[in-house]
This record gives structure tokens, sequence and C-alpha cells, in this order.
DNA sequence: GCGGATCAG
DNA sequence: ATGGCTGATCCGC
């Protein structure tokens, strides 16, 4: 009888997650059970337990009655396969995968440091979302009800979650990440795929100073206040002693560490970074080393295919713990069986899975980051009390379809697929959907038919639903207002915007689109050498600049390129260390805050070097604050440099020794600092598409400034949400030929 | 198109 | 006593 002792496969704890090595699972899995045999929930994974050795056992039949030909001839069709994967091996891209650490814990923590050493996890006693490290060690870990981990760690600290913090300093992490690849792909709050590809090209034109990031002062001013009782008395002599900046190299190593400097020092969490050709090795690297770490997969063929040899498959992105059941009782436990077994899998599997594994198993994915794409499904569901009284589930279900509604309102979808989703008392989940020819967006219409879904699922359950879930979703869905968008026809939309803007309101675009030159974080410097920078210790008070924190345009990069040797130094810091704010332009440097600063050199950008013309200030103001966020770069530069097109007389086109014009832009470049290579480099992302992806993605950005103010945090700020082209995500072994 | 199942975060 | 929520995908029918 394969009873009590074999179920504990989906009872057991899931070591698969970092700080987790070498527990006494014996000792912690014990404690699990005790705590959970008899339940109701226990008895549902019994259930499902017998229901994955159902299908082991249908695969083995299946591949017993196999004869030697067919399997003969399913390594050969595997060997096609494979040469076909190696010949679309592309290992040219650098993509980086950065994961912040125990994400929710570490937010709680640095806002109650007192909970660091403390073993703490985020959510409620009902459910964990995630933990720190510290009760990592106790077996404590996301997706564990709070009242098992107090089991297993009595003293764990439970903090309630805080979604709008988690929120604000994701936003936070995401304008760091769009520096690098504004088509940077975010898979969560906490974690994101870069192509630093192009990054890495640029960069090699950086000076050392654009390679070089402030230390946040704030951060320096807290440490020192744990330790010394007079802050003021040594704050500026030890900031001053103290080095200020750090700077790093041209590699993608150098490229990830800066990242997560760059990321401690504006929210003071940690973050690791995996370096690799293609996602799937991003993806693993980033886990190798976390904590606080980075791992680089070289971009050797060999030295990749050894990597992936003895990864256990269950760190694979689309491999959870069903999958890697099924796969183990094909004694496939490590991607290199993959490929030792794979007549099993051909013989098992549908050819979209094998491709899957096949690919897996010789560190072959995707290497290009999906743009981004319409939410597909919208829904919302939640857990109750036990509940059997018709009329109180219709209660809840009408406060669902409210719920629904207003979510579909601020995602602007209407849907044609209406989803009821039910959760018995025993964990029995079902689902019920109806669709309709017409979509529906009303809350009435939802309600109408999901009660009639819920009707029907009653009725299956002969009159006796006891309930401790409901959920409704939507599907099919359609935007709500105005025609059907298709990119191309957003995309030229924006255009028509950004013509128009130039034209009509060439002052209004010009300071648009210049503002993100300078924020509040940039401050401007004499020195040449970040790493001995001198100054007055001056203050900027944050309020003042609060929408425009960290809307961050790197001028230095923009000097390498261009030639002109600035005074910026680049920080993401809240504090401001020197109140010396100095237009890069005509060198003025007598302004008496960066407002001031930033409209001068709008003007001064214009060819206009005056600071009168304070009428605009409303409006404009409103602009340069507005239009912001994940806007890059790149998009920054663009428009910088069809301002100084317009207007050749700018001091910026002006430098000497130049050798080389680019025929797009104008600008010149320096032959003593440029090769040719790199200026065709140049030429090529001015004609470059990805400069058109970087507008198309501007879009609500670019629409605020063009039409309404504010909101920039709610809406403008949200990066949507990409994926990889390659779809692991749920990816399932399901099929089988039975 | 529907329902169940898996996966991620 | 207490076992989440959202979105996506795949498979079989
Ligand atoms: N089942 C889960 C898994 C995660 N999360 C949330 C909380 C996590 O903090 C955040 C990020 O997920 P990660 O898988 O990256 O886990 P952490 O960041 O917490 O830890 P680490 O990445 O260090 O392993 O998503 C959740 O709500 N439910
Ligand atoms: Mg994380």
């Amino acid at each position: 009888m394969p009873g009590t002792s074999s179920v504990t496969s989906r009872m057991a704890l899931n070591d698969n997650k970092a700080g987790m090595e070498g527990l006494d699972k014996e000792k912690i899995n014990k404690i699990i059970m005790e705590n959970t045999i008899g339940s109701r929930y226990y008895k549902n994974e019994v259930k499902r337990e017998a229901h994955v050795r159902e299908r082991i056992k249908k695969m083995k039949e299946r591949l017993q009655s196999c004869t030697s030909e067919q399997k003969e001839n399913a390594i050969y069709k595997a060997d096609a396969m494979i040469a076909e994967i190696e010949k679309g091996r592309d290992l040219t891209r650098t993509i980086i995968h950065i994961d912040m650490d125990a994400f929710y814990a570490s937010v709680e923590e640095r806002d109650k440091p007192e909970l660091k050493k403390k073993p703490m996890a985020v959510g409620g006693m009902n459910m964990l979302s995630t933990s720190n490290y510290v009760a990592r060690r106790y077996g404590v870990r996301a997706a564990m009800p709070g009242f098992i981990a107090k089991k297993l760690c009595p003293d764990l600290v439970i903090v309630p979650l805080n979604f709008s913090k988690y929120k604000e300093v994701s936003k936070e992490v995401q304008k760091i990440f769009a520096y690098y690849d504004p088509n940077f792909s975010a898979m969560s709050l906490d974690e994101a795929y870069m192509d630093v590809t192009e990054h890495l090209q640029d960069r090699l034109l950086y000076s050392k100073k654009t390679r070089s990031f402030a230390y946040n002062v704030e951060n320096m001013y807290k440490r020192s206040s744990n330790q010394t009782e007079d802050i003021q008395q040594h704050s500026s002599d030890e900031l001053m002693a103290e080095k200020r900046f750090k700077s790093f190299g041209f590699t993608a190593a150098d490229v990830a560490e800066e990242i997560r400097f760059r990321i401690h020092q504006k929210t003071r969490l940690t973050a690791s970074a995996g370096v690799g050709p293609n996602t799937l090795l991003a993806k693993i690297a980033s886990d190798f080393n976390k904590p606080n770490g980075q791992t680089i997969i070289s971009s050797l063929r060999d030295e990749v295919i050894n990597f992936m040899a003895n990864l256990p498959i269950r760190k694979v992105n689309g491999i959870g713990k069903v999958s890697e059941q099924l796969l183990s009782s094909l004694d496939i436990k490590y991607c290199k069986d993959l490929l030792k077994n794979r007549s099993s899998l051909m013989l098992l599997f549908s050819p979209v899975s094998c491709s899957f594994f096949l690919r897996t198993a010789l560190g072959c994915s995707s290497n290009r980051l999906e743009a981004e794409s319409e939410r597909k499904s919208i829904s919302t569901e939640r857990t109750f009390n036990a509940c059997s009284c018709l009329d109180e589930q219709l209660e809840k279900l009408k406060e669902l379809c409210q719920t629904l509604s207003n979510d579909m309102k601020k995602a602007n979808v209407q849907g044609k697929t209406i989803t009821l989703k039910t959760k018995t008392v025993d964990f029995e989940l079902h689902t019920r959907s109806r669709s309709t020819l017409i979509p529906v967006s009303s809350v009435e219409e939802l309600f109408e038919i999901s009660h009639d879904l819920l009707k029907q699922e009653v009725a299956l359950s002969n009159n006796n639903l006891s309930l401790r879930l409901m959920g409704i979703g939507l599907s099919k869905l359609e935007p709500i207002s105005g025609t059907t968008q298709t990119s191309i026809k957003k995309f030229f939309g924006k255009i028509d915007n950004i013509g128009l803007k130039h034209k009509a309101t060439e002052q209004l675009a010009v300071c648009g689109s210049s503002h993100s030159l300078f924020e509040k974080n940039n401050i401007v410097e004499e020195l040449d050498d970040p790493d001995e920078v001198d100054d007055k210790g001056g203050h900027c008070n944050p309020d003042e600049l609060d929408v425009l924190s960290d809307d961050r345009f790197n001028l230095n990069l923009f000097n390498d390129k261009f030639g002109y040797n600035g005074h910026q130094v680049n920080t993401d810091s809240e504090l401001v260390l020197d109140t010396t704010l100095l237009c890069p332009v005509c060198g003025r440097n007598d302004f008496e805050n960066l407002q001031y600063l930033n409209e001068h050199l709008d003007l001064c950008l214009c060819g206009k070097n005056s600071i009168t013309q304070n009428e605009k200030n409303g409006n404009h103001k409103e602009i340069a604050l507005t239009s912001k966020s994940v806007s890059t770069a790149a998009v920054d530069e663009e428009s910088y440099l069809s301002a100084i097109e317009a207007n050749k007389t700018s001091d910026i086109s002006d430098t000497v020794g130049v050798d080389f014009t680019c025929p797009i832009c104008s600008v010149k470049f320096n032959a003593s600092q440029t090769t040719l290579k790199y200026f065709n480099t140049h030429v090529d992302s001015c004609l470059n598409r990805k400069v058109i992806k970087n507008i198309l993605q501007t879009d609500s950005k670019m629409s605020i400034v063009s039409t309404t103010k504010a909101k920039a945090s709610k809406d403008g700020g949200k990066p949507k949400k990409r994926r990889k082209i390659d779809s692991c995500k749920g990816h399932t072994i399901d099929k089988f030929f039975s």
C-alpha cells in the first residue's frame, strides 16, 4: 500500500530555494507532517499525489509497450531535433537577470532594522509570502502557512504585507534596469531580465566618471548615527574622508556589480544577479550565489553544456514539483539525463515539450526579451470561512463582481469569457465558464452570468456546496474605450504626437524632453576624477522635488558620446551633497535651485541664454516633473539631439578636433577618442529601430506629456509586464499518448 | 470552447 | 483553528 509514507513528495519541505541548503529535512518534515496529517488540505494533497502516480504508471506502461524499433526511431528523431537546436544556438547576446533577495522581507527589515537578526516572514498566520534568510534556516519559506512556520520556528516574527511599499521599491529598481535596457523584461516586482548586449558595446566609450556611482550619503548618515553620538560633528569630515564613489569596469560582470551597487545605494536592499547568453542561464545564475551575490555563466558552447549537465532539472524554470516527479520516474534527475533518456521523452511527451527539454539540456533558450504584450485575463478570488449558504455565497459573489469590475475599469478591459472558480472546503477546485458574443463590462452582467454558473455548480454538487473560496475571472479581453489599438497604430499615433509637439509648441517640447538631463539627484561638480571630489556639504530637501526623484539621465554618458567634458557625477541617492548648480552648456553657476537650472538649461539648449520666462512655470514644471520614469536615456538623447539639430548653434555640438560627423544627428566625434568602429556603432544606433522601440515603450509617458498632468506615479510609471519569448512559464509536460 | 492541472512569484 | 492570490499555459476532449 503506497499510503502514508509515500505521499510526502507533495507535503514535504521544498528546499529548492536559496538559503535552504543543508537543512535537517528529516526533522523539519516530521514537524510539518505532525501538523498536517488529518487535515482536509492533506487529504486533498494525497488525492493529487495519487493522480500523479497514476500518470507515472501510465507512462511506464506506455514505454514498455514500445518496440525497440520505435525506441530507435525516437532517438533518431531526438537527434534531428538536437541538430536543429545546435544550428540555432546563439551565444552572442548577454542577458542579466536580477532578483532581489528575500524581497518583501528585506523591505520590512529595512524599515524595522531590529528584525534583521530575527527569523522573520511576511504574510499572516494563514500564509507566508516569503521569509528572510534567518527563517529559512528553520525551513520557513514562501507559500507555507504561518501556523506551520510557527511550529518550525516558535520565535518567528510574522509581519503583515505592505504591498504599496513593495511596489514603490520596485519602481525605483526598475528605473535602474531601464538605464541598461529600456526594453527590460520584468517578471514580477522583484525580478527582471535585461539584454545588455548593446549597453556593453556603448559602454566601451564610457569615461571612468560615467562608470562611477556615488555612495548614498543618507546611508552613511544612518550608519554613523548607529555608531556615533554626535552626527553633526562627525558627518561632514567623515563623509569627506570616506570614499564616495565606486567605479566599475567594462565587462558584463562589472555591469552586474554596478546594477547591484546602484540598487543597494538607492534602496538599501540587496539583489543577486546572473549573467549568461540567454534567459535560462541568466536566471539559474542569479540563484547560484544568492543572497547578495552574482554568477557569470560563460558564453562558450562547451562550458554552457557542461554547466547544464550536472544541474538538477528542478532548477530549470518551467520544471516544478510534478514535472520533477514524472521525469524522475524516467531516471531523469539532472539535465544531462534529458539527453541520455531522450528516447523516452520523445515517446511520451509532445513535440513542444520535447523541444523544451532538449533545448534546456543543451543550455539553449530565448535570448530576446519579448515586447510588452496585452494581458490575457483578469481575475479576483477570495478565501473565506466555510460557507454553504447560497445567499451568503451570492453575497460574496456580488462583491467579487464589484471588485473585478473595478479592476477592469482600471485596466481598461472588458471580456467575453467569464469564469467562476470554486474551492470546496475539501480543497477541490472547479471552474465553470461561459462565453458571450458581446464583451461584458458591467457588474450586473458579471453577476448575472456568474450567478448562473454558481447555480450550475450547486446543482452538480447535489445541492450541497460548501465552499472555502470563490473567484471570478474574465478572458478574451478587449479594450473598453476607443477602437482596438494595434501596436502599430499606437506607434504612429506616438510619432504624430512627437512631431506635433516639436512643431506647435517647440519650447514646451524641448523643455519636456531636456528636463531629464537633470534631476534633483544629479549634482554638478568641478572635478574630473570622481575619486577625488571635494565639495561643500549642501542640502536639498527631498520633499520638494519628490516627483522628479529618480528620473535620471546619465549626462556623463552623453558627454562620453559627444565629446563634451562635463561636470556631472552619477548618483542614485536621494540626498544631494553639493548645491553648486552649474549649467553644462554656458557655464553659469548661480542657480538657486535645481528647478531654475532646469529651466535655464531648456532655454540654453534653444540658444536663448536667459532665465526669464517664468510665466510658463506652472505648466513647464508640471511637464518636466511628470514626463518621466521608465523613460530612457536613449529617448531623452533622441529628443535632445533633435533639439540640437534644430539649432546648430548649440554649444554642445561644437567640440574641437572633430573628425567624424554623424549624418543622422550631426553630432561630431573626436578621432582621438573614437574609433571608426564606434562611430559606426553610433550611426547604427541613430538609425536603429531600437530608438523606435524606445518611443513605442514610452507611450504612456509621452501621452501624459502631451495631454494631461500628474498621475505620473500611478499608471505612467508602471512598466508593463513583459515576458520572455520562450514561454517556459506554465510549460508542462502533460501530454503523453495514452 | 471548456475544464483540469501545472507553474511562477 | 488557522493551508493565498494573480496570471499564464498546456493538454485532452
Ligand atoms: N509563492 C510566492 C513566492 C513569492 N512571493 C512574493 C514574495 C517574494 O518576496 C517575492 C519575490 O519572490 P522570490 O521568489 O524572488 O523570493 P524572494 O525574493 O522573497 O527570495 P529570494 O529571491 O532571495 O529567494 O514574491 C509570493 O507572494 N508568493
Ligand atoms: Mg527574489
